[in-house]
DNA sequence: CAACAAACTTTACTTGCGTAAAATATTTGG
DNA sequence: CCAAATATTTTACGCAAGTAAAGTTTGTTG
């Protein structure tokens, strides 16, 4: 902490009077030392500010204590809880996340997991771009390192762990026919599969309820959701193109712009009788509590995904292999009652 | 690409034929060796999978590649826009950028400095916590990393870069003036100089222009601002206990929890004669444009922050000095006219 | 083709730490 | 209090590069 900087550990056995190597071992794991020395090291520490050169230590290391994590869009709401919430408990365990965002972009993406592997890390928690990701590129990562895939299923590494959107979306479903018109369901053209079994299981389940599907997938691309929702919403509305006054939105994103779509539209939104139409969407974003209407939606349980991806991870670096031979780890979701639908 | 795989710069060279210093050379920069040997190394390349290791490169190397940006918390908008845009700079310019959030946390952004100081990067771009960071911790990182501080103005570091709070206040203000009631200010307790700023400035503007400054302060300090606008703004709606009818947020997380609050007690928002209430922000976040109705507010110029951020620091990193002690760069914002105000 | 510079190879040292083996010291407990 | 068990020190080497100096090859120029 306090005085005169110390830069290596060599300086540092120098000055406390304790040898190199059981510096090394005190840095790798405090307690493994005798407490007399354990003592001696940590008065020299308070002493003179002194901290391991990462580089080192990891070029030497057979195993580092990197983890990698690896988001399509770092910006995106839902990846950034995600993220905060992996960061937390590697940190708390002891691991140093490194963040990396593949910006939308396949070749990023790529050229994440190439930084990320020449970095040996323990392990790594890898959101893939779905459609767009390089399998091959993500399969030769993931037979190095030790991989745990989540959020889209992408059959590599050693586990998924994700949403249960069959179950979300048969849920939601299910309370939008019941309260109301069936509801239509809008969508992107699918990027992963996430996107693809929502779709599919809004068919399958209209047509288990007797109603007829009613699917509106736009051709559109980007990372912006929001505003794809909000154009493509205002299209629809303008055009009164609408098969359903019930709008079920792929994702909370979405929903957000179909939201504002309605509003800059006139249309007010809502359950109420006094409303003209109902849109519902899938998430629970942390933005969903705060649109207006208040956004009904299906919750993903964040926490759950993030606990479970880490502690497979966690496992899989202590060298449990996974009992199933690539486990894949679903949790569901629950409905959220707003003002929306 | 393609091959075996190969391992050491000193394997590469036995079977390039080329010595491991020109190989070494070569890495470093492609340009710097002979067009006939850098065709037999790319040649090489070609054949077999080599990636030099990041951490023996960065531990023999005086000065890094490594860039490291440190936010207060990666999951806000801004910020992971923000982090965004620095990072694809970064990357182009063949850096390697490394984010760190302080997750609201002084300890914790205290600990991201310490690990970014261990890893000897090239420079570091900081947006600090404000009010809670550890001043003498950032100092200290600052002496010894070249330092560009962004966002919020901490006296640390070789330059600062921002927004000009001053001159968007006024313009909101002024706007407001204008067009209607003049606006009370609605804040959390001031965290950092931004927020600080531009309650000064509305007070300023306020009395320029002849009218009694408003200023509503809630003592909250989480990071959850659209909770606090949306309770905080429920409660004085409800207890009808605004100064005037016309309400700048102090930035636009807040609004956003704010048009809620009035959507969900029905008041309708809006500049037109049939609202009771106008809403206004500051930032310009990305959700600005998809909340109902949309909000008014002033931008800040998030390219030009980053740009000029990432700008400066690569001159630094190239030993060129600023000129004045420690210049302070702002960019002004524009006023986005939506129909929240 | 000689002269010279630029590029390259060879050699050898540096970086900061991990780690293994052998020697020595300390603790434990019977 | 002594032997066994455990912890620490000493010594020495390894990792995968950067880098510097000296010698050699290649390329260019007049």
């Amino acid at each position: 902490m306090g005085g005169r900087r110390v830069n290596t550990m060599e300086e540092l056995a120098a000055v406390s009077g304790i040898s190199r190597p059981t510096l090394s071992k005190y840095f790798n794991d405090p307690d493994s030392v005798r407490v007399s020395t354990r003592t001696k090291i940590q008065q020299a520490l308070q002493r003179y500010d002194y901290r391991p050169n990462i580089f080192a230590i990891n070029q030497n290391r057979k195993l580092t204590k990197t983890i990698g994590i690896v988001v399509p869009y770092s910006a995106d709401p839902f990846f950034a809880e995600m993220v905060r919430m992996i960061e937390r408990r590697c940190i708390d365990a002891g691991f140093w996340p490194l963040v990396f965002s593949a910006h939308g972009e396949r070749d990023l993406e790529n050229n994440a997991l190439a930084t990320l592997q020449s970095l040996r890390p323990a392990g790594a928690l890898l959101a893939p771009l779905g459609r767009s990701s390089d399998f091959d590129s993500v399969q030769s990562f993931a037979d190095e390192v030790p991989t745990i895939i989540f959020d889209s299923n992408l059959k590599a590494g050693k586990a998924f762990v994700g949403h249960d959107n069959s179950q979300s979306i048969a849920l939601v479903v299910n309370y939008l026919c019941r309260t109301g018109e069936p509801p239509c369901f809008f969508e992107m053209v699918p990027v992963n599969p996430n996107a693809n079994k929502r779709r599919n299981t809004y068919i399958a389940t209209m047509k288990e309820l007797g109603h007829q599907p009613m699917v509106i997938s736009v051709d559109r691309s980007e990372w912006d959701f929001e505003r794809i929702g909000l154009e493509e919403g205002s299209r629809l509305i303008a055009q009164n193109a609408l098969p359903s006054q019930t709008v079920l939105c792929s994702n909370d994103r979405l929903a957000v712009g179909f939201l504002a779509a309605a509003y800059q539209n006139g249309v007010k939104v809502g359950y109420g009788d006094d409303c003209a139409m109902r849109i519902a969407g899938h998430d629970d974003h942390p933005q969903a509590q705060f649109t207006c209407p208040p956004l009904t939606t299906v919750s993903q349980d964040y926490s759950a995904i993030a606990e479970r991806s880490v502690d497979m991870l966690f496992d899989l670096i202590e060298g449990e292999e996974p009992e199933a031979d690539r486990p894949e780890v679903l949790f569901g979701g629950k409905l959220v009652m707003r003002a929306s639908a």
